[in-house]
DNA sequence: GTGAAAGCGCTAACAC
DNA sequence: GTGTTAGCGCTTTCAC
């Protein structure tokens, strides 16, 4: 910047004016300064600038289990394309459900002074979050419950959309079965919990015999599903993830048969496969968009404004013969 | 900083020992140090580190065209994981193949001193990559022919992978069909050719009825296909990217007919639909882990080192039909 | 409208 | 082994 200004023939100062678009500059000198920085090949240091006081990085992290995930990728898609117009970028980065390498990431993204971050808690836990000393930038969790109490939350309605599912698979069918991974998952959890909600308004009892809680795996999950049709008593399936959805449309491929399906989260091949899959689908663009709304009202007005808790209704998505 | 110093009873200096791990310190004074950190809360500001001579950011720039796309999200996943090992943490951005969108975006990178990019050349082009100042971090170019003289560069050997897949199918059909999109995209442009050179290695033609570039949109693709389908003369198709495959499927089964079918990339749908699809086969780990193995070996030796040009090769994934 | 000097948080010389 | 000083590239009072 000292070589521009020189070039210029001008201070220091003028030249910070005018890469900061301060209006007050004498436009003979605005080119002046211009030329010279073309013809320097100057490049602005913004983190020289950014540890000034009041100034930031202008940068967010975003804290997810797997990017590779197309559901994590989707939404992360969406918060960088909202973030990117108002200025920002976005570190990324995946804890892979590692509560260690996931507070690690969190004081890598601190240090490296992040405006705010977005956040999915990782299943394991490390350190408990309120041990994280203030201030700190803003933190916006998504996808599941904050593990801190009044901190913005943006999660999906998981068990609105599982009531719906079921309670559209019951209305047709006697025995609908529970498939899907542990209830030690949140969202697992709540799912299971819809599904109790369809049957109970029925007057009815969760069936132990109709619930299968270990699709782990794909592969665990094509052998849950396996032995649920064996079993021969379940008329219809409610999958509670993708995985558990891949697992029965096998099992079903293998045995020959086709029960009414339902799945949860939408996949490119529930539209390929014959009959077409029917799902309750989550709107990742919808959360994505949100959180960086949230982030950006935070730092808009850095009030400490209330905490926003924002449950994101699901959409439930009817193909194949439960379009009927 | 000072006020861990004044906390700890010891200079600047020796904290900022403490926190680069720097070895000769005594063991009672980084006791002290360490509770003092702990008591104030104290964290590291790395921008201000970065700014000094000879510091970096310890961040990378990934540009790629849409991180929601599985392939791209695929090859970020790896080169974070690969670089995080290394204590690099990844700006991630979408350029949306939009030129002036990716040059503003590497402006952006440049400014906030990302020690190196990695960068999926747009398809519509902005500003020419020469005109880009030197002295400036290490780019690697990945997926597309690098813009600029003698740089890094990975990329898949698309025309290989089409070769091996037309030369599976002609072996046992007569009329292979080309469907894909346009061949002014450069993968296009590479699968076409390798359509060719199986053709030609047999002494054939191309012959124009069999090829079909109108692929923009799944839409599009199945339209083509269906084209395709209904003049009757196709034994066989080579569909050139995952539209175009998804796009062949549906008409298939709108036609109620399954033409032996080889697609170029991977996809979860590939295996659930039956028959299965054989597909060409990118390895996006590879890239993205090579992407950051070059990165961290330009950084390193920080040398001039002549530029590489890895070609990866793509496997053959032979379902259904096609594995008979 | 423009410029000189001070200082953001940090680290490298160079003493002690 | 530890402290003092200067300075990285930038922006901001506060004069002119």
């Amino acid at each position: 910047m000292i070589d521009v200004a020189a070039e210029a023939g001008v201070a220091l100062k003028t030249v910070s004016r005018y890469v900061n678009g301060a209006g007050n500059i004498n436009p003979a000198m605005a080119k002046r300064i211009g030329d010279a920085i073309t013809k320097l090949g100057y490049r602005r240091n913004l983190a020289a600038a950014s540890i000034r006081p009041g100034w930031t990085s202008k940068t967010i992290g975003l804290l997810i289990s797997d990017l590779a995930n197309p559901y994590y990728s989707s939404i992360a898609r969406a918060a960088e394309a909202r973030l990117r117009d108002a200025g920002y970028l976005l570190i990324t980065a995946s804890s892979e459900e590692d509560g260690d390498t996931h507070d690690r990431l969190v004081d890598s993204l601190f240090e490296r002074q992040v405006d705010a971050i977005i956040v999915v808690p990782p299943r394991s836990s490390g350190r408990p979050w309120s041990s994280v000393r203030e201030p700190h930038p803003p933190v916006v969790f998504i996808d599941r419950p904050a593990p801190l109490e009044g901190a913005d939350t943006i999660i999906a309605d998981n068990r609105g959309g599982a009531l719906e599912a079921v309670d559209l698979l019951r209305a047709k069918h006697e025995h609908v079965a529970f498939l899907g991974d542990s209830l030690s998952i949140y969202t697992m959890q709540e799912r299971y919990l819809g599904y109790g909600d369809a049957l109970r308004r029925r007057g009815e009892q969760v069936d132990p015999a109709l619930v299968s809680t270990s699709a782990h795996s794909e592969q665990e999950a094509y052998a849950a599903a396996l032995t649920l049709l064996r079993a021969g008593k379940a008329t219809a399936i409610f999958a509670a993830n993708n995985r558990a959805t891949v697992g029965a449309l096998r099992a079903f491929a293998d045995e020959g048969v086709r029960l009414p399906l339902i799945g949860f989260d939408d996949f490119e091949a529930a539209t390929l496969v014959r009959p077409a899959v029917s799902v309750v689908s989550q709107n990742t663009q919808a959360m994505g968009h949100l959180a960086a709304e949230v982030v950006l009202q935070r730092l808009d007005r850095d009030t400490a404004a209330d905490s926003r808790l924002e449950v994101l209704s699901t959409t439930l998505v009817l193909r194949g013969s439960e379009a009927e």
